[in-house]
DNA sequence: ACTATTATTAGTAATAATTACTATTATTAA
DNA sequence: TTAATAATAGTAATTATTACTAATAATAGT
């Protein structure tokens, strides 16, 4: 039976190193990035925290885009866009919320609607001019 | 170099059991259905032909929602939403296209748009009930 | 400050989904 | 009918993530 979290020293790098940076890394990037403060840190410690860090609501953890995971220390209401082609995400300002619409449309599948996400999916700027040059 | 693709009784059968189920499968629960007809086939030519048919757009590819790929034959423009507790999947009558709002906020990052993927999450029934039960 | 409790860790092994490999088979165009 | 070569079955390899375990260290109470 788990109670008080602690906040110890990995836990804290992890958070401050995630909350500078501004990419959306995967937990192995994240793990690397780490690695500079703290040498002998492993990585299941960086997923375990991540997912501890995101069940306490003090990340966020962007749900399954691509194949791996992908966290955000930035807590403010925003959306993403990901490139289809390198799986770069950048932030977007737009936080559309659940319309009476949304809830008419979900009402005949009797499901309880909690949130309605929105994923931007494009090619970003690197990719495309790759291609350009192709 | 492959050039044209060849209609084999396997990816024949694969696509008819997709297009008969309307539970959006995962790769295996595809194969356990497949196997009712063709018990030799292996999971790897089930995971290779849903990759080619949603490559030539016979099929869609539910993009990594949940810890698995799941797949749907049924090619008419609709949404789905997903049960947060199962991982259920429903569709929903709704074609939100990119409008010109989406792309305003878009532009800010140099991406170009391809499109706007919503993905409704929610409870559904079944798990709703389970929990009552709690 | 000291100590007891126990959450957390490092290191490693285990899982699970997907992809790659290879010799053999079967589809298709000529 | 046949030659060319996609596609297959079966298996091994990859990859991201999670589970396990003995040792460590954060915290609450004295």
């Amino acid at each position: 039976m788990e109670s008080r979290p602690r906040m110890t020293k990995q836990r804290q790098v992890i958070l401050e190193e995630l909350r500078m940076m501004h990419t959306h890394p995967t937990a192995d990037e994240l793990y690397e990035r780490v690695r500079d403060r703290l040498p002998r840190i492993s990585l299941g410690t960086v997923y375990r925290n991540l997912e501890k860090l995101a069940a306490s609501g003090m990340i966020r953890r962007l749900e399954k885009t691509g194949s791996q995971m992908r966290f955000d220390g930035d807590l403010h209401d925003h959306q993403h866009i990901r490139c289809i082609l390198c799986g770069r995400i950048e932030d977007i300002e737009a936080e559309p919320e659940p319309t009476h619409c949304d809830h008419k449309l979900v009402a005949g599948t009797g499901f309880r609607l909690i949130e309605r996400r929105v994923e931007y999916v494009g090619v970003c700027p690197a990719c495309e001019a790759k291609k350009g040059k192709m």
